[in-house]
Order: C-alpha cells, then structure tokens, then sequence
DNA sequence: TCAGTGACTGACC
DNA sequence: GGGTCAGCCACTG
C-alpha cells in the first residue's frame, strides 16, 4: 500500500488502532462510523493494507455476524483465530462466540 | 477505457 | 427464514 493514506483509510486504521483487546468490531461498524455506512467493502480493503500495519489490529474487524470472513487473508490458515482466542475471544468453525458480549462499538465507546 | 472483483451490508422475495 | 440482488468504491488486467 501507498504510504500517503487518504482520508478515509486513514480514519479506517484510526478507528481500528483503537479496539482495544478482547474486543471486536465490524466493517459496517467503523464505514457507519465514517460517515460511509455503504463503503463496508472499503474497510475491509482498508484493513487489506492495515496487514502492514502492527498498530491496527485487523483481526479485531470481522463481519457483522462475527463471522471471520477475511481469515484467509492472514498469513496462517488459523492465525486469524488464534490472535482472537489470545485475547480471551472464543472462536468456533471462523465464527466468535458471543459477539454481542465482545462487540465494541465506535458510536458508544467514541462518541 | 472498460469490465471484473472483493476482508460487506441492507433490502427484497 | 434463507437465498438473491443492488450499491458502495478502489484496484487490477
């Protein structure tokens, strides 16, 4: 990825660089908190070009269902997982396990 | 330049 | 209640 991260990139790795651990979000989540409730797919190629990045924890992003759609994207087949299970977030067949309850919220916890 | 694709979501049938 | 469709926009061939 180009180092000069426009605006909306930008704000997506803010946005992210801010979960804070044993909780997760969804794209949907950070694109509604943006202001781009319909550019989800953008987060998610936003988080594409966060891998590079150790400070966005990209693993804490997951779909709206807490379904770990973009696993395949990290490097081990269950590294995606594993960093998940690592902060106390319980993962069965790709899904997290009461995500209500580790769900973090960019409106509730930022404003 | 055009068309296809994708780590998504909400609406519709 | 599940399958399908359209919208979103950046990137690639």
């Amino acid at each position: 990825m180009k180092p000069e991260n426009k605006n909306f990139f930008q704000k997506v790795y803010e946005v992210a660089a801010l979960i804070p651990e044993g909780r997760v979000t969804s794209y949907g989540a950070i694109a509604k908190y943006l202001g781009a409730a319909r550019s989800a797919r953008m987060v998610g190629w936003a988080m594409n070009g966060a891998g590079s990045m150790p400070e966005v924890p990209a693993h804490r992003v997951v779909n709206k269902i807490g379904l770990l759609t973009g696993k395949h994207h990290f490097d081990g087949t269950n590294l995606m997982q594993q960093l998940l299970e690592n902060e106390g977030i319980k993962v069965v067949d790709n899904q997290i396990m009461d995500f209500e309850k580790h769900f973090w919220d960019p409106f509730k916890e930022l404003g």
